[in-house]
RNA sequence: GUGGCUGUAGCUCAGUCGGCAGAGCCCCUGGUUGUGGUCCAGGUGGUCGUGGGUUCGAAUCCCAUCAGCCACCCCA
C-alpha cells in the first residue's frame, strides 16, 4: 500500500499499547508531585520567538538550530516551545504571582519542539515532565528538587538511575574561572579540535560538554569549577550535597557538569541511566536565580528540572514498540451480532451495562467465529450473542468465558446476570 | 549539517548468475446450518520507496532522489 500521507520526520504516533503505558507513568508522576507540594501549570505552545531567544540564550544550539520558528499573519516571529521554563517564567510573571506567599511550586508535562536529528530517544516533538519551583534560593530547596526528579523515576520503576549534581556558580565568582578557562584552553589549542574552538570565545564551558576524549583529559587537569565558587555558592553547594547525603539520594559530584543553556546559575544536575547505546541523559535541571529578572520582573531565586519522557519510557522497557502485535483496549462484555437488525437490538438492550463496564458492540457483520475470537483478545469475561431468534424473542445469549457456559437471559436480568459473572472472578 | 546501514504483502523477511513476485505471521471464509485460545483446508492482499538509465528482459546492475534506523554534533 502506498502511502498517501506520512507523519512528519521525528514525528511520533502514541497509540494502542504505548499510550497505555504513556499514561500509566503519568498517573504516578501527577501523584508523586502533588505529594511533594506542585500544581499543575499548562501555558500555550506557541510563544513569542523573543521570549526563548533572550531566556534560553542566542548561542545555545536550541535557539541558534533547533526552534521551529514562523511567522504569523499579523507579521510577529512565534516559535513552538523548546523548552517550558521561560513559558513557566511569562506566565508567573503575567498572571501577577510575584507577591503570592511562599514558594510557588508548579509541574508541567506537555510537548516541546526541537528540529533536531532523531534518533532513539530523539524526536522533534516530545515530551517533557518537569517542575519549576519559584520564590526560595535556599540550598535545601535544590536538594528537595533533585529528590523530587527521583522520586519520579522511582515511582515508575526506573531502575539505575543517578543524579549527577554540580555547581556552576554566580555572576559573582563565575567570570573569574571563565577568564582563567579561557586562558587555559588558549594555552593549549593544539588539542581541541576545529570544530570546538569557536566555543572558547561564545561559551567555553561547552568545552565541558564535548565528546572528545582530549579535550575532556585536558579540562580534567584544569581546576574544577567547584574550587573557583564565591563563599557564597561555596556555602550553598555544600549544602546541597550535604542534604543529599541525609537523604540518601544516590548521587555523584560530577564538576564537569554544565549545562547548556544560559540561565542556569549555582546548582546544575542532570539525571543519567546505566544503558549502553540509548540516550542516557534522562532528565535535567538547575537552579536559575536571574531569569525571572531578567524577563522583568522583581529578583525572585528559582530553581526547576525536566524529565524526557519518551527517553524514560525507553529505559523502563527496551522492547520496541510493535503496534501489529499491540492489543486493543480491554472490554467487560463483547457482543456479537449477526446482522445489522441484531447490531440494533444488542445496542439498545445493553445501554444500561455501560453504567458499569466497558462494552464492545461488534458491527462488522463478520461469523460469530471470528467476533467470539475478537471477543478473546479483548479479553472480555461474558460474550452476549445477538442474532434473529434473540431479536425476535428479546432476550440474549450470555455466555460466561472462563466456564464456557451459555444461557439465555431476558433484557430486565441481563445487568444481573452480567454482573453475577464479572464479580463469580 | 556529516558519515554508515536499510527500503519487496498490514507485519517480519526470503528472493541464487538479470529470466513468471515468494514464505511465515495477521486478516477473511469454510470444516462446525449461529459461538473463543488448538487443528485442517482455502482465500484476500504487491506501482518490489520514487524517478531516470543499461538490457531482448531489472526486485536484482548503474545514477539520482526520498524515507527509516544508527552514529557524530547537541540535548530531554
Amino acid at each position: 500500500m502506498k502511502l498517501r500521507y506520512q507523519r512528519l520526520r521525528g514525528f511520533q504516533d502514541i497509540l494502542l499499547e504505548k499510550i497505555e503505558k504513556l499514561r500509566w507513568c503519568e498517573e504516578r508522576w501527577c501523584e508523586v508531585l502533588g505529594r511533594y507540594g506542585y500544581g499543575e501549570i499548562r501555558t500555550p505552545i506557541v510563544e513569542p520567538t523573543d521570549l526563548f531567544l533572550r531566556s534560553v540564550g542566542k548561542g545555545t544550539d536550541i535557539v541558534d538550530k533547533e526552534m521551529y520558528t514562523f511567522e504569523s499573519k499579523g507579521g510577529e516571529s512565534l516559535t513552538l516551545r523548546p523548552e517550558m521554563t521561560a513559558s513557566v517564567v511569562r506566565a508567573y510573571l503575567e498572571n501577577g504571582l510575584t507577591r503570592q506567599p511562599g514558594t510557588m511550586k508548579f509541574y508541567y508535562n506537555g510537548p516541546m519542539f526541537r528540529h533536531d536529528q532523531p534518533q532513539a530517544g530523539r524526536y522533534r516533538q516530545f515530551h517533557q515532565v518537569g517542575v519549576e519551583a519559584l520564590g526560595s534560593d535556599s540550598p535545601v530547596l535544590d536538594a528537595e528538587v533533585i529528590q523530587t526528579a527521583m522520586a519520579l523515576f522511582d515511582a515508575v520503576g526506573a531502575e539505575g538511575v543517578t543524579a549527577q549534581v554540580n555547581s556552576i556558580g554566580c555572576p559573582e565568582c563565575r567570570p573569574a574561572f571563565l577568564h582563567d578557562l579561557k586562558d587555559f584552553l588558549n594555552d593549549n589549542l593544539d588539542v581541541i579540535p576545529e570544530n570546538l574552538k569557536a566555543r572558547i570565545d561564545i561559551n567555553p564551558l561547552r568545552l565541558y560538554d564535548a565528546k572528545d576524549d582530549g579535550v575532556a583529559k585536558l579540562l580534567s587537569t584544569f581546576k574544577p569549577i567547584t574550587d573557583s565558587l564565591c563563599q557564597g555558592c561555596r556555602d550553598h553547594h555544600d549544602v546541597v550535597l550535604r542534604t543529599l547525603e541525609s537523604l540518601g539520594v544516590p548521587f555523584v559530584s560530577n564538576p564537569a557538569l554544565m549545562r547548556g543553556l544560559d540561565y542556569y546559575c549555582r546548582t546544575t544536575f542532570e539525571i543519567t541511566a546505566r544503558s549502553g547505546r540509548k540516550q542516557s541523559s534522562l532528565a535535567g535541571g538547575g537552579r536559575y536565580d536571574y531569569l525571572v529578572e531578567h524577563c522583568g520582573g522583581p529578583a525572585t531565586p528559582a530553581i526547576g528540572f525536566s524529565i524526557g519522557v519518551e527517553r524514560t519510557l525507553l529505559h523502563l522497557d527496551d522492547k520496541p514498540f510493535d503496534a501489529q502485535r499491540s492489543p486493543q483496549s480491554k472490554v467487560d462484555v463483547y457482543v456479537a451480532c449477526t446482522d445489522i437488525a441484531a447490531q440494533e437490538f444488542a445496542l439498545i438492550l445493553v445501554e444500561s451495562l455501560r453504567d458499569n463496564y466497558r462494552v464492545e458492540i461488534d458491527t462488522t457483520g463478520r461469523s460469530l467465529k471470528a467476533q467470539a475470537k475478537s471477543a478473546n483478545l479483548r479479553r472480555a469475561k461474558v460474550m452476549l450473542v445477538a442474532g434473529e431468534q434473540e431479536v425476535l424473542s428479546g432476550a440474549i445469549q450470555l455466555k460466561n468465558f472462563a466456564t464456557g457456559e451459555q444461557k439465555q437471559v431476558d433484557g430486565k436480568s441481563l445487568s444481573a446476570a452480567v454482573q453475577e459473572v464479572m464479580e463469580g472472578e
